[in-house]
DNA sequence: AACTCGGGGTA
DNA sequence: TACCCAGAGTT
């Protein structure tokens, strides 16, 4: 059997309609393939859209506010994502003179492209025969060859990278990459696998062994940690208090409002005895806002509470890193999903 | 080599 | 719940 052969004969019968594969353009295909890195489909689709319509190319994008990027990926995730991508376009002005670059050998020393994204871009804008390795990929290769070595481990990344550049048609290394991730994310799925109309049955070692459930092997992360976060809302002249987080946690350089972080989940009281609530609130008055709610992010647990504070007597002490904004702009401030998701909950209204 | 970085869909 | 998604950068 030959394997590319099949797919991409199933790919030109079956293959989803998606708009970056319409074009040749890399600073396009770049767009996509970075705002689809751990992402389906569906849910990076509209975020395409609207990078494509408000940043048409590099120079654009490049030129672009950080903060108006981050505003435009929020709600989508690892924003570290769009910042690389910030730097990225910036270093195709500097170093390939505004020229979005196409081959393997270039895109990959750009920020936030690595090897499967360079291998993408390069495949599906010039044909260079560069095979892609991603989680559809991998998922693939690993129950049609029954390979049982895990693929977040050094030596399975080596085995099935192997593989798949044995599997890669030469001539049309683009579509074959296209159509072995949309069968992966069609047929092969994770969980219940559409194996009564797959066009590698026939060959499936994992089908023909009933391994299909047990591939791809793939080692566990640790735990989950739990953190304790205590959120204040503090309005004051038809304005409101935020703050923007560091670089060196999650959601860098996103807004939200002044926090006070615990290693476990407070009462009021312990928290008014806190020593950071007694430097930046002593002498106001609080209030619980809405239940605690627990945010699950893929890495660790947070737990937030939410206070109104009142501050007639102009008490609180800020942070630098804390300012008003009038509640007309609060649409400008990019904020993680915890805030604004509480923000269309309990406080707009 | 292990850890960190989001949010949402699926069974 | 647990797992996964067109992964990459840092330590």
């Amino acid at each position: 059997m030959n394997v590319a052969k099949e797919l991409i004969t199933w790919y030109n019968e079956n293959g989803r309609d998606l708009p970056w594969r319409q074009t040749n353009d890399p600073y396009i295909i770049w767009l996509s393939e970075i705002i689809l890195q751990q992402t389906r489909v569906e849910q990076g689709l509209p975020y395409f859209y609207r990078f494509v319509e408000k940043y048409p190319d590099v120079k654009s994008f490049a030129n672009a506010d950080e903060d108006d990027l981050l505003l435009l990926w929020q709600g989508l995730g690892y924003y570290s994502r769009v910042r690389n991508m910030h730097k990225a376009a910036k270093m195709v002005i500097a170093k390939f003179d505004g020229n979005f670059p196409s081959k393997y050998d270039e895109v990959i020393q750009l920020t936030g492209v690595g090897e499967y994204t360079a291998a993408a871009i390069s495949s599906f804008s010039i044909n260079e025969t560069r095979a892609v390795l991603d989680g559809n990929v991998f998922r693939v290769l690993a129950r049609f060859f029954g390979v049982d070595i895990a693929i977040n481990s050094t030596v399975g990344k080596k085995k099935f990278q192997q593989l798949a550049n044995e599997l890669i048609c030469d001539s049309q290394s683009g579509i074959y990459n296209q159509a072995i991730m949309d069968f992966g994310a069609t047929v092969c799925k994770p969980k219940a696998p559409k194996c009564e109309i797959c066009v590698l049955n026939l060959e499936c070692v994992a089908l023909q062994e009933g391994l299909i459930d047990q591939l791809p092997v793939k080692n566990k992360s640790k735990p989950s940690r739990n953190r304790y976060f205590n959120y204040f809302i503090v309005e004051r002249d038809e304005q409101i208090l935020f703050s923007k987080r560091g670089d060196d946690d999650v959601w860098a350089n996103m807004y939200e409002f002044p926090l006070i972080e615990s290693d476990r989940e407070l009462s009021m009281m312990e928290l008014q005895n806190d020593p950071l609530y007694q430097s930046h609130f002593k002498g106001v008055e609080i209030a619980p806002c809405g239940e605690t709610i627990k945010h699950i992010l893929s890495h660790q647990n947070i737990y937030a509470r939410f206070y109104k504070v009142v501050d007639k007597l102009n008490n609180i002490k800020k942070n630098p890193s804390w300012n008003y904004y009038n509640s007309d702009n609060l649409d400008k401030l990019a904020k993680h999903k915890l805030i604004f998701s509480f923000i269309n909950k309990y406080f707009m209204n």
